[in-house]
RNA sequence: GGAGAGGUGGCUGAGUGGUCGAAAGCAGCGGUUUGCUAAACCGUCGUAGGCCUUUAAAGUCUACCGGGGGUUCGAAUCCCCCCCUCUCCGCCA
């Protein structure tokens, strides 16, 4: 959400944005409620105070009349104002986030720009199996069972696999609290306000598992319910930044994704994030991004997971996203990187809409919100992929051996 | 899940239809006094939005007493729904 009389202030550049992000919203349409929501307040504003002038015991009896006319007319308005802000609210909140200068042109993920990249791709000359087929190997992934008790897009972990995914969480939550990060456990479910606040809603709802009946929904992430904590609260400025981790199921329905990277364990329907959320002042958000970022890298090296870091495209960005950066594992099984993470500054889009203030002496701003991943599940499949050797067993990272008896590798199941 | 009580400004807490945005106290802020600390005294002290204004301030108006709706000329006060908190019972990790 932009600040509203910014939009005002500055219409022709807002309209340049919402082209140039190919935003649905009919900006000219917004302006005009916009107009009419002001107009109409200032009109019922001014029959209220009429109304409140006339009120007094004493002379009621004569008024009666006059203030039943008013009563209704002020009635009227109300409806009209109501309508009329409801629409111009819909479209403001679909107004999309400015994006940051530097940010590529393009229209996907094949435009997005490649940063530097690390670590030793494994040998491609050897014929490579797929996380799936290493993981029912080794006796570690069952989709079958996760199929029949849950659907497809939900699998189970099993002996080691579950040993190593719990370390690999564990490995990033403390690497994150040595940091200065706060870890949390959050709810798993959250109201449809925190999905808007955070932009998910609008833009994103045939994304989200809905409790039917109640205003619950599974979260996709635990973004949602770490940027939610703080919402309608002022923090004291010298709070800032406000560092917090999670590790969390995330749910998502993944509607109109079939056919693509649907094999395996790649894309499900429930998978585990460790995230890390920052709240910090305006001016210092940029370089929070960067940390986040760096954060990222420095477990992948930890794990040994080869990959690289791409600057998203504008067109590969959602509207709630300033700047971006995808860091992608590479997958020796698929033979190409793939996104195992986002780090994203999100400006004050999100703490506006959830009505994060901070407060420094007197004067009160809006804190930016950076988002990023800090680990998922993901990440293992690239290290069953990566790790693989000619007979068969997997080479499990030092920084993960601890998590299975000091083991250096899983063998198949016999 | 059942029964009862309750949600008022940063906090405590008055206020059951008429200038109530809301008494009082505490905390905060400014000042006076004072060897220091402290105390006393005086003043000040909410948020959001509209209008005005080059912006801001100032000014002015409107709204806000958990949220939404209703009754009324008029609602913090009356009625309905919802959310939340507390106590007791039941259940349970």
């Amino acid at each position: 959400m932009l600040d509203i009389r910014l939009i005002r202030t500055q219409p022709g550049q807002i309209r340049d944005l919402c082209k140039r992000r190919k935003s649905p919203v009919d900006f000219d349409a917004m302006l005009a409620l916009d107009e009419q929501v002001r107009k109409l307040t200032t009109e019922m504003e001014e029959l209220r105070r009429q109304r409140n002038e006339g009120g007094g015991a004493a002379n009621r009896e004569a008024m009666r009349e006059a203030a039943v006319a008013l009563r209704q007319k002020i009635g009227e308005l109300e409806e009209r104002l109501r309508v009329v802000r409801e629409q111009r609210d819909h479209q403001w909140s679909m107004v999309p986030n400015f994006l940051a200068e530097d940010t590529p042109a393009g229209a996907d993920d094949k435009d997005n720009v490649e940063l530097t990249s690390w670590g030793e791709k494994p040998d491609a000359g050897v014929a490579r199996k797929t996380h799936e087929v290493i993981g029912k190997t080794l006796g570690i992934i069952d989709e079958e069972r996760g199929t029949k008790v849950s659907g497809s897009g939900y699998t189970y972990w099993v002996g080691d696999g579950a040993r190593l995914a719990w370390g690999l969480y564990s490995l990033a939550l403390d690497y994150l609290v040595q940091r200065g990060f706060r870890q949390m456990f959050t709810p798993v479910v959250t109201r449809e306000r925190t999905l808007f606040g955070t932009g998910y809603l609008p833009f994103f709802r045939d994304q989200i598992y809905h409790l039917e009946g109640e205003d619950l929904n599974l979260i996709g992430t635990s973004e949602q319910t770490m940027v939610g904590y703080h919402m309608d609260e002022t923090l004291a400025a010298q709070r800032l930044p406000l560092l917090y981790t999670s590790f969390s199921p995330c749910f998502r329905t993944e509607a109109g994704s079939y056919g693509k990277e649907t094999r395996g364990m790649f894309r499900q329907h429930q998978f585990h994030k460790v995230e890390q959320i920052v709240f910090c002042t305006p001016e210092t958000s940029d370089e929070w991004l960067e940390k986040t970022r760096e954060n990222v890298e420095g477990l992948m090296r930890l794990l040994d997971i080869p990959y690289r870091v791409v600057r998203v495209c504008e067109g590969d960005m959602g509207a709630p996203g300033y700047k971006k950066y995808d860091v992608e594992g590479w997958f020796a099984g698929f033979g190409s990187y793939r996104e195992t993470h986002s780090c994203t500054n999100l400006l004050d889009y999100q703490a506006r809409r959830l009505n994060i203030k901070a407060k420094q002496d007197k004067t009160s701003f809006v804190p930016h919100t950076i988002s990023s991943t800090m680990i998922t599940d993901r990440a293992l499949l690239a290290i069953l992929e990566n790790n693989q050797t000619a007979d068969g067993s997997v080479m499990v990272p030092k920084a993960l051996r601890p998590w299975v008896d000091g083991r250096d590798r899983i063998e198949p199941v016999v």
